[in-house]
DNA sequence: CATGAATGAGAGTTCATTCAT
DNA sequence: AATGAATGAACTCTCATTCAT
């Protein structure tokens, strides 16, 4: 296999006409990107055949095959662009004893999760409807990213437990609780028309419920 | 096209002959279906040829065609088969006015769901992961289908506050909480070896935990 | 890959059906085998897309997938179909010390490998013509087949040093040079548009040249 | 296409800048010959790209259709240059009756062919390897030229004749025993890793082979 | 009813060549 | 003159489905 390099980076030793090819090449780079994700997240990978890519990006056959090594590696790549923004959202946050109040730590976790997936609802179909079940890299890719998740709330309960704010329950199966409520959450609005949705308003109700129980 | 008749009934006119040759008929239609669902909930669907199935169930290729009209088809039929099931199990729920406690029809609920999902792993696999993203046609039966398992959490819910047992919370949004929270712990124990799991005791906990909140 | 198994025998348990089946299915193999060499001998191994092979054979494109793996595989087998028969026509050779007068044998030898060739012209033109430089694993089968008819040419001289029939002369490098007359000798028959060659004829000359030398 | 002509000559008019420009541009040319060359020759016709040979030589890719029309244009070129190679080294024999001893005369034609091929290895290889059966025009070609060496082994013979040292014998069957000789011979050295082997003395071999036959 | 050989549309990918910069 | 991104025709191979036996 010749190694289609998904290059973005601009080669050193750049004078000006290198600079802007470069800049050039990842904007391309980007359309196609961008194009890919649309008609993946309308028709699903399966659906999705190469010619409609390059037919949205209005690129020739053969470049597409320039940026990227596959149509496999393109969904690849998308799919590491959500998971990786997600991430850097949710790292974000201070865990610290001193930190922000207990529930506006977790009230921030959820809230960046719910965040994370509205700026892009293709993405998010992506990752919750077309990822699963394509092949075995990326069902890892994904378990890693819910355990990355799963593992932040984990961390939120044991501190509120630590503090006293949290009754002893088991705080990993609890957080799978939280976890599933907010997928599900997701899963709604993905099937809703617009994003008329308030995710701040959400985010609250998730865990006003999860922290609250039901019970009267 | 439909020429291929999906029937399992047997010819009316029934002499012994037609009735013995119906009940054949219809012991192999189900050896068929049993091997596709093998061979979908381990390769998933896209990865399942017709010639994996016809393998695995031992009959020859135009055989398939004479049972099953594509590929397609046997799918959307095993789908069927699970969402059935499921209905079944929940639809026997009494949520009358003078029915159980409050609390165990709400387990009760909860618990008919994992245990529909528990008898048959295979199925689970097919509905929660499979199944997402195949077509259409497959995701409205889905919908329909989470929609009907969110309707009884909904309703019992509802109960609960009519008769003063649940804080004045969306009935609506907790039911899609609750059922968040269990298609988390389905897909839990999909990944993981054995089925050494204790669902009543799950249910126990799910519902626990959204009764009484997290909070001490 | 899933292997199209190149399989020309009947499978065993044979009632008349299954039989006929057999022998159907390996006429079907050799219709598709003779076109294959037809096309590959006029056009060239790179030249010769499978379309024309299809086309020349009158089947179907999954058809040919479904008697040979690759256009590869078809290739390697007319290749190993001649290599074996000229194989059989030297094997019959007797060396032995009370066998045929030692020109005779030497003669047997040459004019075997010419009628093997002249047996078939198109497969004699894909071992001389189309065969080089294809890939590595046809280069050993060539390389191993020189070597072979070498070894017979080698093992005649030496049998005529030891009856005092062949003057001290180094029998490897000899019949490096027989081999290599013979080779040129096929060759200009084959760009010859008729076979009208005796090849008995030839052999002779051949023989007698390199026996006599052209000294006089 | 004859667009880009494949030019070594300076233009007319030629001020000292054109010159210079001139023998820049023919050293450029010779070095994407050579480059060309040496992977033709590891990897043979088909398996080399475009892109290895302007890897090989560090241009671009334009540059290389700025001195050759085509992949094609450039291998006729490599293989051109050997012919004429051939042919010069074997045209300077003066065959004519005050000439050399005819023994010598004989031995320098051998001599010339084997050395116009060891001078180069890879430019052998391409003629005995790769440019078989690539297309007619270059099939046109290696005849033309295993003609003319032909016919200067048929002329050698003759005059041998002429002067009474070569016994009646078919001097044209003879002449394409004799390069079928050394065809075989140069096969073989392609073969050996080193080029240790003294083509000198192999030549008297052949000869000696060829003029004494193998009878005691 | 059962069979499995035959079908052919359609997929992803390659690579020699062009052309705007 | 030199560049290298862009092109798109052409390739091999797959696999759901059909149909003669």
């Amino acid at each position: 296999m010749t190694t289609a390099q998904a290059n973005t980076d601009p080669k050193p030793g750049g004078d000006g006409r290198t600079v802007r090819a470069a800049r050039k090449r990842a904007q391309r780079r980007q359309t196609v990107l961008d194009a890919a994700l649309r008609v993946f997240s309308e028709k699903g990978y399966h659906q999705t055949r190469v010619a409609d890519i390059i037919e949205e990006a209005s690129i020739a056959r053969g470049t597409f095959y320039l940026y990227f090594d596959s149509k496999h590696a393109i969904f690849h790549e998308l799919l590491d662009m959500l998971l990786e923004r997600v991430d850097e959202n949710v790292e974000g946050i201070d865990l610290g004893p001193d930190a922000a109040p207990f529930r506006d730590q977790l009230l921030e976790v959820v809230k960046r999760i719910l965040i994370a997936f509205r700026e892009d609802r293709a993405l998010a179909k992506l990752v919750l409807r077309e990822a699963v079940g394509l092949d075995e890299e990326i069902d890892e890719k994904l378990n890693a990213f819910n355990a990355q998740l799963h593992g932040w709330l984990t961390l939120s309960l044991t501190r509120g437990q630590e503090i006293g704010l949290i009754r002893p329950i088991d705080p990993e199966l609890t957080a799978w609780c939280i976890l599933g409520s907010v997928r599900q959450f997701l899963q709604l609005v993905l099937d809703r028309p617009d994003d008329e949705l308030d995710l701040d308003h959400l985010s609250e109700v998730i865990l006003d419920y999860n922290l609250q129980g039901v019970r009267l």
